[in-house]
RNA sequence: GCCAGGUUCGGAUAGCGGCAAUUCCAACAGACUGUAAAUCUGUCGCCCUAACGGGCUACGAAGGUUCGAGUCCUUCACCUGGCA
């Protein structure tokens, strides 16, 4: 398995997980408090970005890491997934051709979203891992329809690869380079899976990233398939399982080569008065696989208005050293942000426990 | 003392002849996986049924009118204004 991956310049350690700042913020945090929690990197949204503020307001204030105010690193997410969150649900977003994404974001101007487009907003952004525009298909999308979005994204991601090439050669260094990841696509038919990755990999990028639903209809890892496209790509490659997951999902996806990991839960969930927590000792574990060893908690239930505890025992974050449980409820119940910022806090400092043990454990 | 308005399911509200009865809050339960999410979905008088459904008790109290009353009428109790 890879330790480290080099982008623009500097080290990334893996398994890594980077929690998703969509808007170019982890909701609540600030810079401070994220590298007080043990984040090291994030995940942008490339398209969100678009729109509010505009990728060249971040260009003209000298890349996401200077507008941010953040010094780890920054993955930026293309937007590919946008199409089955937004557009699936509903046209008024936009529309998906062979050219590109025609985008039609409420207030905004239309724009064509096309892949080259989509590479040049994330060199403005000035990410260290980029990731190539794919067609992602909606979940009850047919044979059909996954077929054609595997021919898009590949194709897609050959014209990322060729605009990433040009950006590089006008910014004339290529030792200290940003990384390009591809997105495998395919849905859950191991023929266009197989096909997409090899497709990719004939390409040759920096990264693969397993693209789609990681979960299946019954809500479980796709273990199947995610583990089709680990062993369809090259073995000492970095591998990206967007989306994912759960920290046992997190361990599990390890175990199958995938490096690096983004979700959406520890932030969202910590916003929704549910907090991760050890059932047993972290630091003595050696399995950090099974679901039993860890808990959920409702800080909006009454059962904890007069708790004392800390969140978790066996955590040391900054909200867990310093309030009780019954103190974040009362938060909740008063509805004020600080209870937000305490439980992303935790949430993403367990995290960031499980990544570290992970990594202690080889 | 006179006049006017009010009293509804934990709290606050709607309802002015077909109602177990609106909405909000609270409470309870559930969901959330490349974030349109500090969001969303249920339940919220009691009892029976797996379910469709059924039974009982309810809009301050007591009477009355009506096929039918939270809704109309009478009296009483309490609350809030205005005038004495």
């Amino acid at each position: 398995m890879i330790k480290f991956i080099r982008a623009n310049g500097k080290l990334i350690s893996t398994p890594a997980f980077f929690p998703d700042a969509t808007r170019a913020v982890i909701k609540s945090l600030t810079p401070h408090d994220l590298a007080d929690a043990g984040v090291e990197g994030i995940v942008i949204n490339t398209y969100h970005l678009l729109f509010t503020p505009g990728s060249k307001i971040i260009k003209k204030a000298g890349g996401a890491h200077k507008f941010m105010n953040f010094k780890g690193h920054i993955i930026s997410d293309s937007g590919g997934f946008q199409m089955l969150s937004l557009i699936h649900k509903s046209k008024k977003f936009g529309k998906i051709t062979d050219k590109g994404i025609k985008l039609t974001y409420p207030g905004f101007k239309e724009v064509l979203f096309t892949p080259e487009k989509c590479i040049d907003a994330q060199f403005d952004l000035g990410s260290d891992i980029m990731i190539c525009l794919d067609d992602c298909p909606g979940i009850d999308a047919s044979k059909k329809e996954i077929d054609e979005s595997v021919e898009r994204t590949v194709k897609w991601a050959e014209r990322c690869k060729k605009r990433f090439q040009e950006n590089l050669n006008k910014n004339g260094n290529s030792t200290n380079r940003p990384l390009l990841f591809a997105v495998v696509q395919g849905g859950s038919y191991t023929a266009l899976r197989v096909n997409c990755a090899k497709a990719l990999v004939k390409l040759s990028f920096d990264g693969y990233a397993f693209g789609g639903w990681p979960m299946t209809r019954k809500n479980e890892l796709d273990i199947k398939f995610l583990k089709l496209v680990s062993d369809n790509t090259p073995k000492n490659s970095a591998k990206y399982a967007l989306g994912v997951g759960k920290p046992e999902e997190i361990a599990k996806c390890v175990k199958m080569g995938y490096s690096i990991f983004d979700c959406v839960l520890p932030t969202r969930d910590a916003r929704h008065k549910r907090l991760y927590v050890f059932n047993k000792n972290p630091s003595k574990t050696k399995d950090l696989t099974k679901r039993s060893f860890y808990g959920y908690l409702d800080l909006g239930k009454t059962m904890y208005s007069n708790n004392k505890g800390p969140i978790d025992k066996y955590c040391s974050c900054y909200a867990c050293k310093h309030y009780t449980r019954s103190y974040i409820h009362h938060l909740f119940k008063i509805k004020d942000s600080l209870a937000h910022r305490l439980c992303t806090i935790h949430n993403v400092y367990m995290y960031t426990t499980v990544i570290k043990r992970i990594r202690e454990l080889g």
